[in-house]
DNA sequence: ATTATCTATAGATCTATAGATAATGC
DNA sequence: ATTATCTATAGATCTATAGATAATGC
């Protein structure tokens, strides 16, 4: 038998991310985690602070592993490579749908300024690593602004297919949806990319 | 001086896109329009009639447009690109930040399922003229269900960068997210996509 | 008479608090 | 004594309706 924080934090979860924050009431939480109303107060001092809980870390761990790559020495191409692949299995390894919630409105409020400013951040990663690569060479683009706008869209629109279960694994969309960033892009050399990509991520599995 | 309900609508399309519907109330429609949060029932039955009328045809005219070209005698790479300018354009034209609607968690109750059902359409002929151009060797993938979702995806996900203004025009997003998608579908002669997709648009324009 | 607004308010929520109650652990 | 729940409810909303009022057009 599961916390009942734990299990708050389900019924929440799922809530939220079917019908919205807002459309979401206390009640429905509490009934849904088996609990009555007021109850839900035992554990968190407001409907905000259980939001939080749900959404304050989004977007921590691919910025973790995005800043840690940058420290790495490999081509650009090959960071690049892991870090869409790292973020897209991440994506669709979160429980509900609620990677949907990368999209409510509630996010843009001021409370959550911290948490928008690590999307920033990671997109900024994005950005980085697809500048680098235009320069060395490895990406026949010519606006790696544009492209990396796109790369990160194309990556947080992961969280509306899943509904999709196609059978993939979390770890094979990564590397499926990693190799189509590399068309994107226009890689000169997407198996290497695709390769020393990989051997990245491994690394960092490794080194634990 | 606009009609009141032009100007109900047009506040209702800022407050719901920024804050949601659930998270909007009448009376901040209402004031944002200038009138008194009872006077809106003059106009609209209620608050979901608003909200119909604002997103009851979001995916209507690319719906229509790709209706007409999966009647066209042109190669699939042209169609597509034809469809992915015509829908980026049509994003990037709508007023505030209204194709954040398309993910509003209302939108797929039970009410909005004609909406919905026009989603799904539109997304079926993106996979339709995928498929056609890797079956005509025009598209170097391997898998159009994977690719054409991973590319209705990344035009969904335009409507998230309302807040970037590079300068580029609607028609110009367009067309330069059009390249992107042939690139993503490692197209075998993207040139002769892009002429011959952007001479289907000026077919169109000038049928009407 | 019709049109378009207004004030007042009904009735249904919603979040959060107060304080009672039962079970557990010293 | 502490922990974790409950019932009851305060106080603030929210949507929608009732019915008054002023302006416009026959």
């Amino acid at each position: 038998m599961a916390s009942p924080e734990k299990q708050i934090l389900d019924a929440a979860a799922a809530l939220f991310s079917t019908r919205g924050y807002a459309g979401t009431s206390t009640r429905a939480i509490a009934e849904a985690a088996g609990l009555r109303q007021p109850s839900l107060y035992y554990h968190f001092a407001s409907k905000e602070e259980i939001f939080a809980r749900l959404v304050g870390h989004l977007w921590r761990p691919a910025l973790s592993y995005g800043e840690w790559l940058t420290s790495v020495d490999a081509p650009p191409d090959a960071l690049l490579y892991a870090l869409l692949s790292y973020d897209v299995e991440a994506l669709r390894s979160l429980p509900w749908r609620i990677g949907t919630l990368y999209f409510a409105p509630e996010l843009r409020a001021p409370e959550f300024a911290a948490v928008a400013e690590e999307r920033v951040r990671l997109r900024s990663i994005y950005r980085e690593f697809t500048g680098a690569g235009v320069a060395a060479g490895a990406f026949l683009i010519d606006d790696p602004g544009f492209a990396s706008n796109l790369l990160f869209g194309l990556t947080e629109g992961i969280v509306h297919m899943s509904d999709i279960d196609d059978g993939r694994s979390p770890t094979e969309w990564g590397v499926e949806v990693a190799d189509y960033g590399m068309r994107l892009l226009a890689a000169a050399d997407p198996a290497a990319a695709r390769s020393a990509g990989s051997a990245l991520r491994e690394l960092q599995r490794s080194s634990r």
